[in-house]
DNA sequence: GTCTATAAAGGGATAGAC
DNA sequence: GTCTATCCCTTTATAGAC
């Protein structure tokens, strides 16, 4: 075969993986891993059941697939932050915006799956242990940036990794809460930032 | 049969009932409703597989009566705090100490699995309805806690069900992080109430 | 690469004995 | 009330034709 041909074939086994992927992670996030079937998958991927197979080994394949790339790219975000600005508020202050907003479609689930697989245990240990080894990496990163934070004035005093925690929770909370919309509200990024951010003078609340 | 045998069978159910339902929390909780099996939940409750239909029409009227059961209790947690002061912010300080401490053992499943039920979406819709309906409450009953406090100067200003919201989503957020230990940090009442408090003078911080 | 049909397994629910 | 054995449906995974 031509390397034209492979080439092209190549671009479809792309194509087919990404809808796979990201039919997997809106269905996952939604319903968890157990409870999302293989032909919920394919349905919305718009494939036969059987052609699942020809791109991934099983479900926990694909699930752990779409995990790691997740904790991946939220990883990169954290680069792409620290290169907007050099303030550490500003760096935290484009994260929380783009974590709330910049995954416009789906970006909620990514976020939900991550808490699901970091917190239930339906997957093998070592695959468990890569997970919060990446999770772990994130928290780091974001307690470096509140670290310096604190040093140009902008943070609370504190433990960095603490605050560092006390904020994704936080983000992750509203999302939780918000992804299901019961009780629906504008998230703000300076509410969110409100538990981190130092109070210089008084007057700027309300 | 006299009435003596029949207390004695009313009471063996009930021992019994207990067992799966507190097997069932700990069970939904740590792997959600779809991946928790029946053998597992009889497993734990020492119970055989069988029995389990005795005490329980099926998997999801379990799901459902623990899920009720847990959202009753979280209201009438509510109802306690008010009784434990006058002071508003006393009684918001009481209720999260509470929710971190006092539900010892598998206290944490029981708010995680409220999560899961909030914002999944395998059980019937009017089953989730009712689940909404209560956790409704439970949002304004804080909020008007949070109200209270805004008269007295020890909250800060704002929308109170907006304010409800951050709150609820990070005390539920750390109880998540917590729950898997991937970054174990010592919780505390204080700093889960910071991004509600109102900050007077200075020098309060560190 | 893609599909339909089928096999294989797992787990919820029931039957019936004790 | 309790157990073991079994049914049966759902869903994962494979086979084989196109």
């Amino acid at each position: 075969m031509s390397p034209r041909t492979s080439e092209k074939f190549k671009e479809i086994r792309d194509v087919r993986q990404h809808q796979l992927k990201d039919a997997a992670i809106e269905l996952f996030g939604m319903k968890g891993f157990a409870a999302t079937k293989i032909s919920e998958i394919t349905n919305k991927a718009e494939l036969s059941h059987g052609l699942f197979y020809h791109y991934f080994k099983s479900k926990e394949e694909l699930y752990v697939t779409v995990l790691v790339e997740l904790l991946e790219t939220m990883i990169e975000m954290i680069d792409e932050a620290e290169e907007q600005s050099e303030s550490p508020l500003k760096q935290l202050e484009w994260l929380t915006d783009v974590t709330h907003s910049a995954p416009l479609r789906d970006g909620v689930y990514r976020h939900i799956l991550i808490m699901q697989a970091l917190y239930s245990d339906y997957l093998p240990v070592e695959t468990k242990e890569n997970i919060v080894e990446r999770y772990r990496l994130m928290v780091i990163r974001i307690s470096q940036i509140i670290e310096r934070g604190q040093l140009t004035g902008d943070f609370i005093e504190g433990e960095p990794e603490e605050l560092a925690i006390y904020h994704l929770s936080l983000v992750h909370g509203l999302l939780l809460s918000n992804a299901r919309k019961m009780v629906p509200i504008e998230l703000s990024v300076d509410k969110v930032l409100r538990q981190l951010k130092r109070h210089e003078a008084r007057g700027e609340d309300a």
